[in-house]
DNA sequence: GCATGATCATGC
DNA sequence: GCATGATCATGC
């Protein structure tokens, strides 16, 4: 009885060759669907050449520009499968799911992934009753050969050269991340939070909503109706496997986490990261700097966050898994009653540039969409100044798409308006402000209208940062 | 003590 | 040389 379903999909699969083979009259190789150095050696012969080249004259594109495009005629047209949204690999006997993703090249030269992998849609009923190592995810996404292009603006799916192909599985540090990620989001689901899922809430793996215009939702099991998820690699975490796939790691970042008995009684990335800091949390600054190491300079403005990623065990100013994860660690100097001596500040914008974003793909909600690590310092009443205690937050999803949306589209509205000397003040929103972020006052952008101002950033407001230590941090 | 403007040390 | 994270300076 089981055996015609199986009939059908091998003769499927049979036809779809055919087809491959016809679509394909120039190619020299015909692959073996079962064996994963196969796929990966055929894939590797795209390496270099467009899809066009690659499949010979009748590339077609599906669909012109919009997400897809480009990975569905590489499977239809150069590997000859068609394999939909199934659960399952999308070389079933091979356990190989193939993806593609597209990098860009910024003006130094360098390639970075464009944007975040997508893994498959999260089925809400579904997942609340699934374990991760039995999950869908996993299963279908256990080995990947990925298929990177370079996207070119205005350039047809079928002539974006292919720069790289590797078969990819993440190292075992990784996956026991990526495994703390997915439960993370599950149990949210669990207790009936989907709708609150937010990016933010993990490491590598997100929950990224999908389709622009999100009012089409989905139920969940235990909660109000939820925006659409898929689970996803962030692009943060993409771009460490490009640098894999195109064999130049970044080996300047440095590793905190060492090997597995760092993840001793289920501990995770970030409980191990809190652990570091525990033993020197109520010590003075001095007294820490004594314990690392006492080469720093106490007076450059990094001192206390230098500190801190000694604490963690990393010499340079980058750490590897904050890196792969996204995670902006700030340092906050708190007084003695708890307010934060400064607002945070981040990079400063273009005033072109920014008139020019929306606000979903504006560089302001990205960065505050990121997971963040604060590492908060207070005065004692003395004038001492001592660990007080580290968190990882993200920012709620209510703030970001409430009071920072506004604050970012007035800001943008009065530049376009000629005014790009009065931009939003710390009084103006409970939240975040506009202020100078340059080397000086001389250090200017020039405005839409040509002039010439100091160059502007985001801040958080100082009131905001103190609420968000004392409500959710301690 | 707060709001806002200005600047500095570092590292790439 | 410049971007960045963080801090300093000033005026109220």
């Amino acid at each position: 009885m089981d055996i015609l379903p199986e009939m059908t999909h091998k003769i499927k699969i049979l036809l779809d060759g055919l087809i491959h083979i016809r679509h394909n009259p120039t190619r020299h190789m015909i692959y073996d669907q079962t064996d994963p150095k196969s796929i990966e050696e055929y894939a590797q012969r795209a390496v270099g050449r467009s899809l066009r080249e690659a499949v010979g004259t009748d590339c077609i594109t599906y669909k012109t520009p919009g997400k897809g495009g480009f990975g569905q005629i590489l499977e239809e047209m150069y590997f000859g499968i068609k394999p939909g949204n199934r659960p399952e690999p999308d070389f079933l006997a091979a356990g190989v799911e193939l993806k593609s993703f597209p990098v860009k090249r910024l003006k130094n030269g360098k390639l970075v992934a464009k944007e975040r992998v997508s893994l498959g849609m999260i089925d809400y009923g579904a997942v609340v009753d699934e374990e991760w190592e039995t999950s869908t995810l996993l299963k279908k996404n256990k080995l990947i050969q990925f298929v990177v292009y370079l996207h070119e603006e205005g350039r047809n799916y079928c002539d974006m050269k292919i720069v790289a192909a590797k078969l990819w599985k993440p190292s075992e540090e990784d996956l026991k991340i990526i495994a703390d990620d997915w439960s993370a989001i599950v149990e949210k689901i669990r207790s009936g939070g989907a709708h609150e899922l937010s990016e933010g809430d993990t490491l590598y793996l997100g929950a990224v909503t999908k389709a622009q215009n999100s009012r089409e939702m989905r139920t969940q099991p235990f909660g109000p109706s939820a925006k659409r998820r898929a689970f996803s690699l962030k692009q943060s975490y993409v771009n460490q496997i490009l640098g894999q796939l195109l064999g130049k790691e970044v080996t300047d970042a440095e590793s905190v986490i060492h090997g597995k008995a760092d993840y001793s009684q289920g501990r995770t990335f970030e409980d191990i990261v809190k652990a570091r800091f525990e033993p020197y949390i109520g010590m003075t600054v001095e007294q820490v700097h004594e314990r690392v190491g006492q080469d720093l300079n106490p007076k450059a403005k990094d001192y206390f966050a230098a500190v801190a990623r000694r604490i963690m065990g990393a010499r340079s100013r980058r750490v590897k898994e904050f890196e792969k994860a996204g995670i902006i660690m700030k340092t906050v100097r708190l007084r003695a009653n708890g307010t934060p001596k400064e607002a945070m500040s981040f990079p400063a914008f273009k005033f072109k540039g920014l008139v020019q974003e929306i606000w979903d793909e504006s560089a302001l909600k990205s960065t505050l969409e990121s997971r963040f690590f604060f590492v908060a310092w207070q005065y004692d009443e003395a004038g001492q100044l001592r660990l007080r205690n580290v968190k990882f937050w993200n920012m709620p999803v209510a703030d970001l798409e409430g009071e920072v949306k506004k604050t970012w589209e007035d800001t943008r509205n009065r530049i376009l308006a000629g005014r790009a000397d009065d931009l939003p003040k710390s009084t103006e929103s409970e939240i975040c402000h506009v202020r100078p972020h340059g080397m000086n006052a001389a250090d200017t952008d020039e405005t839409p209208g040509g002039r010439r101002l100091p160059k502007q950033a985001f801040w958080l407001n100082v009131s905001y940062i103190k609420d968000v230590l004392q409500n959710q941090m301690w």
